[in-house]
DNA sequence: AGCAACCGGAGGTGGGTGCTCAACTTATCC
DNA sequence: GGATAAGTTGAGCACCCACCTCCGGTTGCT
């Protein structure tokens, strides 16, 4: 019943500084490439060899955990957070900004959030973490008759996978370009008698295929 | 001053069998994988060696411009089809629509549309006849008070890669599901008071940037 | 029949990725 | 100040994919 990772010696003292210079090394190429960076480029931006990398984290995705843990915590404060704001209104459209913040300034961190080869039960415990609050403040800001009634949960995954397309493809032009195109899309997400009708609302197994599809490994694959 | 097409003597009949083979071969594998496809795809679709591919279309990019040329002219015509609604507001509308669905069926088309390796001259000579008639259209639905004053003509290419992106990642799964999001930017363009600030609008070089960026093949370069 | 035109597709070329391992270096402990 | 385990390294292997060439064999045309 000994726990591994509290029975393990401690890494010798270079081994440790390695190790943080690779997370550090790691949160910045996955910043900048999303989870489609190599490990080789983590090691040549960490200043050690590749192998050091591998000893140090088996599969990318140990390093991933690791690296991004902390900001995907993050989002689930900033949707909790949400619920406190004084309409639904008001929280869903922070928790938009936000989460489009966040995920602008770190491709990896939206990789992961769209569900990238991360652990499934890390991945599965925040997203069980975020959905009930975002279903909260969906209800809530159409029962104060602001959020227009057609939309469901399962619209805001797709709302951030555009948004967050744009930043990322108009970052080194534009780096505010994406706000533009959120802003457009909740001034759609208004209720208005003036608005279109928009037909069947994704599934939740939509939304997965669609995030599924729309990954770099899913794009190379085919 | 002899035109070389004019002067070139027909092809024989097998060749020319093969050659039409070919480029119906490309529209169906163009449309379901993009300019990202490979002569390889289009040669085994069409039933024929790689090297016919080769010797009747020296580059990927002849095939592309022989295969959708008609396509591209049919967008034009769709712009200029617009021009005839009763309001800017419905041509606006109707425009962005039919593109989508345009560029939704055909992922070659739209690749082409952001300007994806085409010759330069036809690519030049189809947006220049696509930007006049949309530049009028935005101006009239403004006049006209229907479209928010805050939005110019570059964002039109944004809306459209936003929506296409979304198609292209949905589409196994559920063919309709970008007009949803399509309806909701469309709705979000409406004038209306409670509209938030859009900030500084993109440039047409912003655009060409961004469409650079966000083309296959610079995404397969870094 | 004879010959130019045409066809096919194996394979050369060039690029990239994920990962290993044997030779070397360094921290730590007595 | 050794002895030793722990750590490091990066060339190199195995693999995959895309573009394109080349030439022995085939076919249509006159």
């Amino acid at each position: 019943m000994t726990d591994a990772t509290r029975t393990a010696r401690p890494l010798r003292r270079d081994a440790e500084r390695n190790r943080q210079r690779i997370i550090e090394a790691a949160r910045e190429v996955f910043a900048a490439r999303g989870v489609a960076a190599t490990l080789d480029d983590v090691a040549r931006q960490a200043g050690v060899g590749i192998g050091t990398v591998y000893r140090r984290f088996p599969t990318k995705e140990a390093l991933l955990e690791v690296a991004l843990e902390e900001k995907l915590r993050e989002q689930v404060r900033v949707a909790e957070a949400a619920l406190e704001a004084p309409t639904g209104w008001d929280g869903l459209t922070m928790f938009l900004r936000a989460a489009v913040r966040m995920q602008a300034a770190d491709r990896g961190l939206r990789d992961l959030a769209l569900g990238a080869e991360l652990s499934l039960t890390l991945y599965d415990r925040i997203r069980e973490r975020v959905e009930p609050p975002i279903t909260a403040l969906v209800e809530r800001a159409q029962s104060e008759k602001s959020l227009r009634p057609d939309i469901t949960v399962h619209d805001v995954p797709l709302l951030l996978m555009m948004v967050t397309e744009i930043a990322h493809h108009s970052h080194q032009v534009r780096p505010d370009l994406h706000d533009r195109y959120l802003q457009l899309l909740i001034d759609g997400l208004r209720r208005s008698e003036s608005a279109g009708a928009l037909g069947r609302p994704p599934s939740s197994d939509d939304v997965d295929a669609v995030a599924k599809a729309w990954l770099p490994s899913a794009a190379a694959r085919r």
